[in-house]
RNA sequence: GUGGGUGUAGCUCAGCGGAUAGAGCGCCAGACUGUGGCUCUGGAUGCCGGGGGUUCAAAUCCCCUCACCCACCCCA
């Protein structure tokens, strides 16, 4: 036997009994989200490096060290998506679509590529759902996308989670109190890790989560940034956690949710799982992501789902449709019967066929044990007499039924 | 990138220096030739993840490697 071969690290295959699961998630997803009036774009999954430096950040570590990066046949310096908002806000400048409508709603869904260690709810190939909305400064945009999430988890009947929210500040109080930060870690600089020392020269936030406990420990004499917001940033997640409130969301204010993306201005949340550390969704608002890539001054805001994670907590669908196992017993049933099956068939209704040729009592066991409800059965008996025997295997009641009122009774059999 | 755990039959796992590598479940066949579930009988199946080493002898001990799982970093 030649040697087989298999997926590559981090990246998997999701089978028929996740996939069932997958269709539900993303069906609601994608019903909720269209509700609320968003329109599908499908972006391509390789962009040009530069433009992941230029939104996510130079000096995240998804970019730095996270991201598949590779030169084509004709030298262009690609990579892999990291993620999606930034190949959004790319074909919303590139397509001009600011100029068609104030406010845009866009969704996405699709493969994201990151070179981590994969562990739980985590891989290398990973899918998001996200939606984020152009031109909208509202502090009720930030409130919507947080209610859209909210929905599609009652929707698929997950309880138990809530939202993490805080505020980095507008452009103003994001610089000033980063440079209150750097001041202040400046002089105790010696004592913080490794990673938070470049920190401190390029990101000073991401310094607020921080696990290493020595910096803990500096962290928490540190000011919160809630003390340095302007009027404007506090008007603006007081009126987001008021409409939060209204609508019975759960939420709590973390003033060290700081998150790895570079391009988020103010409002930033992440979607948990009580008890779990890790997020199922996450976004935030990035007015000036737009600008920077080249755009109009646009304010916008946005969220992403890992379907990988939010896959894993929802169940499987109980009710089944309607499953029927067509067997034959000799050939001439099976050539006809065939035949005569698949011009019958009706939406709603799958007819499995088995070419298999065995007994009829095997026939039944291999019915059993796959758990058929319903059964057809064409051998010569039924043939002359122009008629399939129909069996629940159920209660084992069963009952011939004539080719031409076929589809009669299967039409019956959907109504019960 | 760092740390820990696990790789043996299709699946779950036992065996942890000694003979032909086992169990349960599943699979195939028969008892029972057109009526399933229960029972009984028989059967097939393994590069013991891969490579190297130690040894008279390796699934078992050592080294390397790959994969998976878990945690950290980070994120969805």
């Amino acid at each position: 036997m030649a040697e087989t071969i298999n997926s590559v690290r981090g990246m998997r295959d999701i089978l028929p009994r996740e996939t069932k699961i997958w269709q539900i998630v993303e069906r609601e997803a994608f019903n909720v989200i269209e509700e609320f009036g968003f329109e599908e774009i499908r972006v391509p999954v390789v962009e040009e490096l530069r433009l992941f430096q230029r939104s996510v950040g130079s000096f995240t570590d998804i970019v730095q060290k996270e991201m598949y990066v590779f030169k084509d046949k004709g030298d262009r310096l690609l990579a892999l998506r990291p993620e999606a908002t930034a190949s959004v806000v790319r074909a919303y400048l590139q397509h001009q679509l600011h100029a068609k409508k104030r406010v845009t709603r866009l969704y996405y869904s699709g493969p994201m590529f990151r070179y981590d260690r994969p562990q739980k709810g985590r891989y290398r190939q990973f899918y998001q759902i996200g939606a984020e909305i152009f031109g909208g400064e509202s502090p009720y945009f930030d409130a919507e996308l947080i209610v859209i999430l909210s929905r599609i988890l009652n929707r698929l009947k997950v309880s138990h989670y809530s939202f993490e929210i805080n505020s980095v500040g507008c452009d103003r109080c994001k610089i000033e109190y980063s440079n209150i930060l750097q001041k202040f870690l400046i002089l105790r600089a010696n004592e913080l890790c490794q990673d938070c020392q470049t920190r401190l020269r390029h990101n000073v936030l991401r310094v607020l989560d921080c696990k290493v406990v020595s910096c803990r420990d500096i962290i928490k004499d540190v000011p919160s940034i809630q003390q340095i917001l302007c009027d404007g940033c506090k008007k603006h997640q007081q009126t987001i956690y008021n409409c939060l409130m209204n609508h019975n969301i759960q939420f709590i204010e973390n003033s060290h949710l700081v998150r790895g993306l570079d391009y988020y201005t103010m409002t930033v949340f992440e979607l948990k799982i009580n008890g779990e550390e890790t997020a199922v969704a996450g976004g935030g608002r990035y007015n000036n992501l737009v600008k920077d890539l080249g755009g109009p001054h646009t304010p916008a805001a946005g969220f992403a789902i890992g379907m990988d994670r939010l896959c894993d907590l929802v169940a499987p669908e109980t009710k089944e449709g309607i499953e029927i196992l067509v067997f034959f017993l000799g050939d001439k049933a099976l050539q006809q019967g065939t035949i005569l099956i698949n011009n019958s068939r009706i939406e709603g209704i799958k007819l499995i066929l088995d070419y298999n040729e065995r007994s009829l009592k095997n026939h039944l066991k291999v019915a059993d044990r796959e758990e058929a409800k319903h059964v057809l059965i064409l051998g010569d008996d039924e043939l002359v007499e122009n008629c399939f025997l129909y069996r629940n295997m159920k209660d084992g009641s069963q009952k011939h039924i004539k080719f031409d009122q076929f589809s009669n009774f299967l039409k019956g059999l959907k109504n019960v």
